[in-house]
DNA sequence: GTGAAAGCGCTAACAC
DNA sequence: GTGTTAGCGCTTTCAC
């Protein structure tokens, strides 16, 4: 009697046909829904003609689960979200990559989000509205401060990936940023340079964050070497773009800047680095030595291949997806901080 | 009375404390669930005083619409999903990020899907259950047959991007393959080349898809100038890496394959190819001439700097956000397939 | 201006 | 094994 005929309570536009539901598929099949459900959903205890006649129905109707409506019912949605800055940047693109390859044999499905590096993008991207869509976020922080990620819902399975101090309150992953361009920038002293230009670092007291940090560890690297490190040779792009590196790098050099080395806070800002060195006919390494951190896949490529740090995303993607695991399966345990660690990877740009 | 204290019907799991509800705020104003959401949409009849108290209870109770909720009642999501082979292939990740620029102003909401280049992983990604989560689609078709694609619910506002011949009845947008890759070869043709390799190319007669468009251009720019193409110089790597396509170039090139250029199909081709070529010790653009296509934010600084085909990745998306928002709103107009026009770029690995 | 009722499509719980 | 009931949280409809 309660048949879905005349549509009392206009059924919202579905883009033209309606799709099928499991009260269609009941109807056809000639059983109740729930037994649908249960057919659709590989549940034990249904007969075998049963679940053949329903199949049937199944197939001939075209029916598709609703998501959003499982969802709305079960509580969850069977999908991760990775929220990076962009996927232009090489550096988080390769993340969301091992993300998703790491994520395969769970059968868990990942969708992208972009936060778009900013306060405002982050902060709308991590609405808490759009996060209880997912069962759980891996989110990478650029622009939002600490206190702005301890007020997220601390109930949602969240890890966070990311550079900069985080609320103790939640998981968090970060690379080996000080101990990476400590080592890079050793490298680039033992192997005889003496002018090591950080390109990419800043000249800020505060050490926190990706650039404060490894701004720290070339710092650091001279000061274990027994060496000065002139303020000078900071360069502080504004973005990690390779025209504004490549600019700046150029720009120093013109004006008389002495370098034998450059420490670059990124591979992407090395790739301009390189460019503007050639720009000034300085030979890489001949002239000028060039260590990176990220490496990116296309660093392998580059002429001459870029020495760098390897961050071991592998490792990152690992261990988040393991903490973020554990929070889905409703574990409250303490939360952890970890920092992977790191290994220089040394190519052509170093002599 | 009817307050959810006891739970009788188990309240599925949503990891922890309960978000509040309309409901919820709705008792704490002392006002109807209809009269909070009106409030929480910013719907007109509602007076002042109670807008005010309502507001505060939102505030007070940190309430947060739930999108599930709204998406299956509502029957739209807000979202548009890209979906993409993968985020970690450069072409796919600026493509991404054009889309998400370009969407930017109507904000509207856009998710990243990775199919993983591969028939399963696109029907996976492509269930009608999943895209009926969004309100469109673009989708970047790699591994799917064109009936494939056709089986797709015709009602679903759906773009296609990508190289393949695509269902009649579908929008669908692409790149000037054919004329970029006949662009690339005449312009090599005309700098004095005469044994131009193409790399990712395809001996197969099947004329249709990235790769065999390409090589169509390839060939049609040597039938322009008169010349002949050499099947030798057809170097076909399985995958499009650029490890793949240095050995690959290198391998030719140590077993006699005489070469003075290389339009590489991609510039993550190229990349490989110019490693390649300064393995054997040849010089770009001295011995060998490289084009490319994609014109990747990297290829402008890499050294030399790389000429090659810019697929004006700009017109697609705005194409394609054109066309898309059309099917959004409801409009049943004929399919449109469109080819892009494209450019050449040249740099420093043409003479 | 406000609210009661209906129900989007699904599944947990429990009856038979 | 199968069906019935009761909602998940929201918005549409329509009465007041």
């Amino acid at each position: 009697m309660s048949r879905t005929q005349s549509v009392p309570l206009g059924r919202p536009r579905q883009y033209g046909i309606d799709m099928p539901t499991l009260k269609d598929v009941a109807k056809a099949s000639g059983v109740s829904v729930m037994t649908v459900s249960n057919v659709v959903n590989g549940r034990p205890r249904v007969s075998e003609a049963t679940r053949q006649r329903v199949l049937a129905a199944v197939d001939e109707l075209g029916y598709q689960v609703n998501l959003t409506a499982r969802s709305l019912r079960a509580g969850r949605s069977g999908t991760i979200a990775l929220s990076i800055p962009r996927v232009d940047h090489p550096y988080f693109a390769e993340l969301a990559a091992a993300v998703t390859d790491a994520l395969l044999p769970s059968g868990r499905h990942l969708v992208v989000e972009q936060t778009g590096a900013s306060r405002e993008g982050e902060l709308s991207a991590l609405s808490q509205a759009r996060l209880q869509m997912y069962d759980g976020v891996l989110l990478s922080v650029v622009g939002l401060k600490d206190s702005e990620v301890a007020r997220l819902n601390g109930d949602m399975p969240l890890v966070l990936l990311g550079e900069k101090p985080m609320p103790t309150a939640r998981d968090h992953v970060q690379l080996g940023n000080f101990e990476g361009a400590q080592l890079a920038t050793s490298y680039l002293i033992q192997r005889g340079a003496r002018r090591i230009a950080i390109v990419g670092g800043t000249l800020d007291a505060d050490h926190t964050g990706m650039v404060g940090t490894r701004t720290g560890g070339w710092r650091a690297a001279h000061a274990a070497a027994g060496l000065d490190a002139d303020v000078r040779l900071v360069l502080p792009p504004a973005h990690f773009a390779m025209a504004e590196s490549r600019e700046m790098i150029r720009n120093a050099i013109k004006g008389g800047l002495l370098v034998d080395a450059v420490f670059a806070v990124t591979d992407q800002v090395a790739i301009g680095v390189m460019a503007g060195l050639h720009d000034c006919g300085l030979r890489v390494p001949h002239d000028v030595q060039v260590v990176g951190f990220d490496d990116l896949d296309v660093s392998e490529h580059l002429v001459p291949g870029l020495t760098t740090v390897d961050p071991r995303v592998d490792l990152v993607v690992a261990e988040s997806l393991r903490l973020l695991e554990r929070r889905m399966a409703g574990e409250e345990s303490d939360a952890e901080h970890l920092v992977m660690p790191v290994r220089l990877v040394v190519r052509g740009t170093t002599r």
